[in-house]
DNA sequence: CCGCATCAGAGGTAT
DNA sequence: ACCTCTGATGCGGCG
């Protein structure tokens, strides 16, 4: 936590600054805090307070931000208004019609957003009642195109998912696929369709429009897998949850388009290929070539628009600006090879070629977390330079195409093949101060870099990889853990964690939690199952190659070598647990800039409101890492964060064992730094110790404490 | 650990 | 109806 109070500040005595030594004995040296207006914080009585959007908020305690506001007109409240009254935040109940999912009936799907757009304007003018009653609900398995022969009884009505939590802690047997989804997309904020639905797309309906696709997956997968030997479920929940998205019309960027696309930057990374079709970044589900028929881009011939290179056919190419691409074709099912034709894609890259058009490349990489997956880098605009036709070792002709990236676009795949040189040693990383800042504590180095300035290092601390309890935490309702001897299996009904789990494993196959669930009920030492037990995620430690690093504004900063996927457990926070006390006192005085505190109200998820209930967390928890703590000691906030933590309970015998961990909220490409909401001390009052938020993000709130 | 084969799939285009 | 640089899984070979 590495606050930059005022990047004018000086710089501690740098004679205190480390040298040497292990970096266990690091401790922070911060510049003198500038801010004098401490006050001491009454934020006693609240135990974890975590505001839904939707409220209901505390008593006595006004939103500190206007949740439901799209980022624009959310910049001007703050402008106009520095305590906002929020004007839409109002309570919405848990169902909430999605008045906005209207198949797009029309196969030309440009129009369809600005049809669906109006409508939700009207609506917007409607009163609060008129808008969320169920009048104009529109069912959506009656507008399921595809898939409708799967289709069971919906015996459970609406609340299929329901069996999941009703305490029951027993998983329906009967789930209802369809069910599912719907329930998942009613529970999103409303909100979220306004900007989706927009024809062009725009950073936010990009993030909203992957954050639903993950979450649709991973539930349909947990339940695919917890049902297996029923052969209920989706095979492929990839490709389940991206038809129900298509289906439904929760896509940005519908209309295809050359050049760039609008809220996909370049750089970003995605684990599926429905994920680039639901942005519109690619859409075929499979084909590698995706280009503009001559009808609909209203020319005399078909142009490309974007290619996936995923090594399939051997594009190597030691420059990381230039790719050598394959054509497509010239495989059949039955009949085997045959020579590549001038015709689909291979003709609209050869016409772009001519045209001198921008054609989008996405590099497939062998994902090194998921050796079995890839990981797909958006690369930017290419041209294509060259083309000819080769003969492949079956002897039949293949299409072969020169593209060369344009200039001057911000580093994206690149960053990732600098990183396979330091790897491999090939290419020293510059700028190391220390190789392992754990000094070993941790399975994996976690280096000290600083390629910005002079500064030798944070001040010194002592590394340690998990939570320090010295005070006993108030005991929760007695458990005894499970007696999964080889491990938690995700059908086992009878296991007592699954069922505290609400009758799911929380964590899917992958290692992803399922769930936004408030809490999880890992297992502990109160349980008969392995270490390697897959409801064990957040004790095994690092998995990710860490580095802390020099920001350029905001002091120390923590970032991966590795892409973090969206859900990825990354680390907890690590140090020493005190009491509310002393946390204020600390706090209060600014002496500890290393706190985490679990009141802390921070921004939720906006994308699904309803879904957010406050924790129920044993008791609310402190932790200072100034003198004591990992990794996450230097995770800076930020307004827009890419990383969200949850409280997480181990069974232990009367002594529940409470740990706070971290969470990708979104796909992380390798070299971004981690963020997360730090949140802010409620009630706030003026003049409350607050810090200045430099995260410089659209959304940014101006501070936090 | 790695490649290979298998196979059910999806959207979009072509027919 | 046809096409396709998927993605999960299982097998056999490799060192």
């Amino acid at each position: 936590m590495d606050h930059n109070l005022g990047q004018e500040s000086v710089p501690a005595d740098k004679s205190r600054v480390l040298n040497v030594k292990p970096l266990r004995t690091l401790v922070p040296v911060f510049p003198s805090p500038s801010n004098p207006s401490s006050s001491s914080n009454p934020q006693g009585g609240a135990p974890f307070v975590a505001v839904s959007p939707a409220g209901p908020f505390p008593a006595g305690v006004a939103p500190f931000y206007p949740f439901f506001v799209s980022p624009e007109s959310q910049r001007l409240s703050e402008q106009h208004a520095p305590n906002p009254t929020p004007q839409r935040a109002t309570p919405i109940s848990a169902a909430v019609p999605i008045n906005s999912f209207k198949t797009p009936t029309a196969a030309t799907n440009g129009d369809v957003g600005s049809s669906r757009r109006k409508s939700r304007t009207r609506r917007g003018q409607l009163t609060e009642e008129e808008g969320y009653d169920n009048t104009e609900v529109i069912d959506v398995d009656a507008e399921t195109g595809g898939g409708s022969s799967k289709r069971k009884k919906r015996a459970k009505g609406r609340r299929a998912s329901g069996a999941a939590t009703d305490g029951s802690g027993v998983a329906a047997v009967d789930v209802d696929l369809d069910a599912v989804a719907h329930d998942i997309l009613q529970s999103i904020n409303p909100m979220v369709f306004d900007v989706i639905n927009h024809p062009d797309g725009s950073r936010d309906s990009v993030t909203y429009t992957l954050m639903i696709y993950e979450v649709l997956r991973r539930k349909l997968g947990q339940i695919e897998e917890s049902t297996k030997d029923l052969h209920t479920g989706a095979k492929r929940p990839d490709l389940k949850a991206g038809n129900v998205m298509m289906t439904k019309g929760v896509r940005s960027n519908s209309k295809k388009r050359i050049g760039i696309v609008p809220g996909v930057e370049i750089g970003d990374i995605f684990f599926f290929r429905f994920e680039m079709c639901l942005v519109g970044l690619h859409s075929p589900s499979m084909a590698g070539i995706d280009y503009l028929t001559s009808k609909a881009s209203q020319e005399e011939e078909p142009l490309a628009v974007s290619i996936v290179s995923s090594g399939g056919y051997e594009d190597d190419t030691g420059d990381g600006d230039v790719l050598i691409y394959s054509g497509q074709g010239g495989v059949n099912r039955e009949k085997g090879a045959s020579d590549q034709k001038l015709e689909r894609g291979n003709l609209a890259l050869e016409k772009s070629m001519h045209r001198g058009n921008d054609v989008r490349v996405i590099r497939g990489l062998k994902d090194v977390m998921h050796p079995s997956g890839k990981v797909y880098v958006y690369d930017g605009i290419y041209k294509i330079q060259d083309s000819w036709v080769e003969k492949a070792k079956s002897g039949f002709n293949v299409f072969k195409y020169k593209l060369a990236r344009v200039r001057g676009q911000p580093e994206a795949y690149t960053i990732w093949k600098s990183i396979q040189q330091w790897t491999d040693k090939a290419a020293p990383r510059t700028g190391v101060i220390l190789p392992d800042l754990t000094s070993g504590a941790e399975k994996v180095p976690v280096c000290l870099v600083n390629d910005v300035d002079n500064e030798k290092g944070p001040a010194y601390f002592t590394y340690i990889p998990t939570l320090k309890n010295l005070r006993g935490v108030a005991p929760v309702e007695s458990s005894f853990g499970c007696s999964c001897i080889g491990g938690c299996q995700p059908g086992n009904r009878n296991c007592p964690c699954i069922q505290k789990n609400g009758g799911y494993l929380p964590y899917t196959a992958a290692g992803l939690v399922a769930d936004l669930k408030s809490v999880i009920h890992e297992c502990g030492p109160s349980c008969q199952c392995p270490p390697t037990c897959r409801n064990r995620i957040s004790q095994a430690g690092l998995k990710f190659r860490l580095e802390v690093f020099r920001t350029s504004n905001k002091g120390w900063g923590l970032r991966s070598w590795d892409a973090i996927r969206a859900g990825t457990f990354i680390c907890e926070y690590a140090g020493e647990v005190i009491d509310n006390a002393r946390a204020e006192m600390l706090g209060a005085e600014n002496e500890d800039e290393y706190i985490f505190d679990s009141t802390r109200i921070y921004q939720q998820l906006e994308v699904f409101p309803a879904n957010i209930e406050a924790p129920k967390i044993p008791s609310p928890l402190y932790i200072t890492a100034k003198n004591e703590g990992n990794v996450a000691r230097f995770m800076n906030h930020s307004c827009s964060p890419n990383v969200l933590w949850r409280p997480i309970v181990r069974e232990n015998k009367n002594e529940p064992d409470l740990h706070i961990a971290f969470f990708a909220i979104r796909h992380i490409p390798p070299m971004m730094e981690l963020t997360y909401d730090y949140g802010i001390n409620l009630p706030l009052q003026a003049g409350q110790r607050k810090k200045n938020c430099l995260c410089g993000s659209v959304k940014c709130r101006g501070y936090f404490c």
